[in-house]
DNA sequence: AGCGTATATACCGGTAGGGGTATATTCCTC
DNA sequence: GAGGAATATACCCCTACCGGTATATACGCT
């Protein structure tokens, strides 16, 4: 079994779920948005599956897949632990950043 | 460069940051707790710090390292819109969570 | 200077993962 | 049931990554 990390450290599964963030989507609309080849969207998909990321309803031929959170919580309570660290001392965390001549942003 | 989400996706790596949660430590301890050669776990470090996540201070041979929390922040920052979207929407939650017959726990 | 300790780096072999292309499967429509 | 649309799967190639072993580097001590 693989495990959510892993699934997430593909950046392009991680725009798949940045696109179905917004609601359901059917395979086609991901791969023009993505720009990419269809079988390498259904590839991603799979393993998203596989990971419990993502679920999928079939409606004649097109499969429209939608989020599932549940990997993504777990993702967060293994974050939990260090957000408290920043969030209780955030002295501590300028101490980080100030190591940081600019900060990239998103 | 290599993404935060790539260099979490390594069990071992996310062992270490779980290791220096506690504080700072030398690689030697971090070689005994982690039981394994002392070689992977330079490299790991090495893949840590291009990474930001660690940084290291020098006291005689010893080279102690300590959690950068930056990065993580950035991991956080993606989170955040999934986390808002089950926090907002309990009830929705649950309609994801109630597809799994048990829960694994961590 | 020489030795021991602590850590990093070089090198090698195996392997899993991702991209690309071709093909199979499923379902709808006529 | 034939054809076409939508998606999944099989296969191949290639590269990046991990583990392991051997070696280099840095530092302190005597």
């Amino acid at each position: 079994m693989v495990s959510t990390f892993e699934v997430l450290a593909e950046p392009r599964r991680r725009e798949i779920l940045d696109l179905l963030y917004a609601g359901e989507r059917h395979v086609g609309e991901l791969v023009e948005r993505l720009g990419m080849p269809q079988p390498g969207v259904s590839k991603h998909l799979k393993v998203l599956r596989a990971a419990g990321l993502v679920e999928v309803r079939q409606e004649a031929q097109r499969r429209w897949y939608r989020l599932r959170l549940q990997p993504l919580v777990e993702v967060d309570q293994w974050l939990r632990p260090y957000r408290d660290l920043w969030e209780r001392h955030l002295d501590a965390l300028e101490r980080h950043l100030d190591a940081m001549p600019e900060e990239g942003g998103r």
